[in-house]
Formats: C-alpha cells, structure tokens, sequence
DNA sequence: TAATATATATTACATTCGTAAGAAACAGGA
DNA sequence: TCCTGTTTCTTACGAATGTAATATATATTA
C-alpha cells in the first residue's frame, strides 16, 4: 500500500477542485477557490506547487500554462484518512462512533432512517472480513 | 460555545492518559505512555506543557510534583473534531461517510448488525431537529 | 550545610502550514 | 527589438509540531 502525501487542509480545499475538474490549469483554480475561500491568488499558487512538491498532484504544459491531473484518487485518500480518524478518536471502530452520535443527538430522525435502509439492504453475503 | 483549545496528535496521545486516569503525576503520564510509545521523557514533558499552556489541563502541586487534570471534556473535544472532520471529508453528512464505508467494504457483516440493532433500538421519538 | 537527585522551566531546531511578496521568464504588442 | 503583462519560481516569516537538550530550582541525603 503506497503511502499518499500528507495534505495540509488548505492544501485539500485545492485538491478537491482538482480533482473535481481535473485537468485544470491554474487560472480556473484561483477562480474557483476565489468563490469559497478568501485566498489571495498567490496564496493558492503556493499552495498547488506544495501539492506537487508533494506528488499530489502532476502537471503538463499547455501553452503558457500549466494544466494540473490528481495523482493519488479521491476516495483512496479520504478513506485513509477517515481510517485514521476513526483509530485515533474511536479506536477504529465505527460502531462507536454512531453510538457517540447516537448518544449527543447528532442524527436526525431523517438520517437515522436513511442508515436504516442502508444498513438493511444487505446486498450479498460478503462473509465476516475486511481489512 | 466556548472554544476548545487545538491539541496536536502527539498532545491528544498525553490527553488521553490524563481523561483516564486524572489526576495524575507527571511520572504516571511518562510511565503509560512509556508503554505505548518510543517518546522520549522529555518530550512528553514538553508536550504536558504545552497542554497546560493551551488550557487544555490544569495542575496543582502535591509536595514536589504537579498532578494534572483536564480542563476539557474528552466528549465534546472529540464531537468536536469529529464534527470537523465530517465536514472536512463527507459535506458534514454521516450518511454518506458510513455509505461510502460500505461501499468499500469497510464494514464487517458483525459490525453491519450492530449498527442496524443500534439504529432500530429507536427510543424515544426525538422529532427531526439537530444542530 | 553541602552535594546530589529529581522535578520543572527554558531554550533549541528542523518541518509543516498559512499566508504571501518579490524575482524571473517569456509571449505579445508597440 | 523593447516594454509590459502574465505565469511560474524563489524567498519570507511567524505559528504550530515533533522531538529533545540544557538549565534551574528544590527536596533529600550525607
């Protein structure tokens, strides 16, 4: 299992443009970013060429310009890091979480419906291992 | 809603010692974490201070040594991070972590079942609102 | 009381992060 | 060809973090 780069989170607000519009060069991320973030456009450049330093994310020229590709995937990264979320607050075990959420109200009747049917429509027998 | 003080991953490690076993002497805190990490003495000291620095524990004197406890809730600072991380991650939609979980075959079928006891176990009817 | 052991306090130092500013390279217009 | 605007590259700087080492204070022992 290759080890991805450590995103800081500003880094992952830029990663998660990318990845959404990749390729994107970095004209359209600052404008983008510009929309939700306060982010001086010299702030974002710095932050993109970190994402590279980092293999993050790669790059090719068009132009003038650089156009940016993700390197590691979305969900490989946010499921690493919710592994290591849920083992540093939970032990590692979800089930304590939602019991957590559970017990501060933190769901709603809406939500806890929906985990209901989720949890329900048991697909197939998948047996008892992961990891 | 006050806000928590930011702890650090290696700090958190000392304040879960402290939630556990307040109050407690600066040797115990060394002596347990001696056990499950390679931290040197002094960096645990550091690390004990800078928690008491932030706020997040308080000592008082017993004859030559402090004895700690935390300032903070072991429940609400971890909401709280896991509130963020949410965010971060799945929109603040833990319907989509726990389906994103599935998806991938995070979940044992035990931990499917334990989840879907917890969930149907509805109580009381808390009506729809959270947040 | 003076030396020693031990606890706490101060200082250190490289990285990462947030947040940019300034420098350099290069393409297009005057 | 030279200036200028635009893009990328280099440098900056303080706060936080990981990881300690050194210094100081103080209790205990000789």
């Amino acid at each position: 299992m290759k080890s991805l780069p450590q995103i800081s989170e500003a880094e992952f607000e830029v990663m998660k443009i990318i990845w959404k519009h990749a390729p994107i060069n970095t004209n359209e991320i600052t404008e983008m970013l510009s929309k939700t973030t306060a982010w001086n456009p010299k702030t974002i450049h710095t932050l993109i060429k970190r994402l590279v330093n980092k293999g993050a994310i790669s790059y090719e020229k068009d132009g003038r310009v650089f156009v940016y590709t993700p390197r590691i995937k979305e969900d490989e990264y946010i499921e690493n890091e919710s592994s290591h979320f849920l083992k540093r607050f939970y032990n590692g075990d979800i089930t304590r979480m939602l019991s957590s959420f559970m017990e501060n109200n933190k769901l709603s009747k809406a939500e806890i419906k929906i985990l209901r049917t989720m949890l329900s429509s048991d697909k197939k027998d998948r047996g008892d291992t992961h990891d």
